[in-house]
DNA sequence: TATTGTTATACTCTATAACTATA
DNA sequence: TATAGTTATAGAGTATAACAATA
């Protein structure tokens, strides 16, 4: 692998940390620059893959269901999403993107992914697929694979 | 690179962006467990780096310096840091941390330090060092390295 | 009884604006 | 005037507990 040369004395711990420091850091400035609060702008995302309801929604999101609720009330308010019923299960609701929503989620989640790759645009092509490869067996090992997100 | 076999098929923003969410989870499960909140875990963890002044602090924590008030009366009320007057400048305030506040952090600090550790594991050591290198490129390339952060 | 979603309440974190005191 | 810190106010996000309606 090509060294950079002031690329040492840092632990692999440390950098996590600063990694996760600098990648929140980025998607807190583009949801800002596409008027979202980081939560909102996630909840879009995952919307973009589909209705869920909002128990659903809260357990992928790790939250408690009344969490959604003030959530989704932003979100309807402000036209990004809304709550319909389900014909088999009238407790149920299914949340689904407006158009609105729809648009601002992929304009967002375009601008993240250009900030992302620019981030590790600095590596060789060799590096970034070793640095890719590694976040996968890192990801896979610590997610049970369970959950709709 | 020895590659998992089921280490693919994932683009490096959607790892980048998967690999913060568990790095921040695994964050906010530690403080919890320290009975903190994640931001005044890292309060402490700043502070263990020597005392800091207000503005400092907010600037580096990237919020107004209003918002360091109410994080200090949380943190000066649990007997964490404390606040105190400064020689030279009777307008600044020096924050320092308690006895109780540096063995939290320095027990939060250790906790994240092996979680971490833990969550790469599973690479070689070979990959492991490309990884860590991988990421200390990145953030060189991403931070002015202005601050005392 | 269990599940879905809501309401009520309280707390943390944050921003903005206006303020005090000191430099 | 500029800087250090605070207060007041508002809003987002979250947890807990109690509730309603449906399964």
């Amino acid at each position: 692998m090509e060294m950079g040369v002031d690329a040492d004395q840092l632990d692999a711990a440390s950098g996590l940390l600063q990694l996760t420091t600098v990648v929140q850091g980025l998607y807190a400035r583009i949801s800002e620059r596409h008027e979202l609060t980081p939560v909102q702008a996630r909840l879009l995302c995952v919307l973009l893959g589909g209705p869920k309801g909002m128990a659903e929604l809260a357990q992928c999101f790790g939250v408690e269901r009344a969490a959604l609720t003030g959530l989704m009330d932003r979100a309807e308010k402000r036209g990004l999403a809304e709550r319909s019923a389900v014909p088999g299960d009238r407790r149920a609701l299914q949340v689904t993107l407006t158009d609105a929503g729809r648009r601002a989620a992929t304009a967002f989640h375009t601008d993240v992914g250009e900030a992302l790759n620019k981030l590790i645009d600095g590596l060789s092509p060799a590096d970034r697929e070793h640095f890719r490869a590694a976040m996968a067996g890192i990801l896979s090992s610590c997610r049970s694979g369970h959950g709709p997100c």
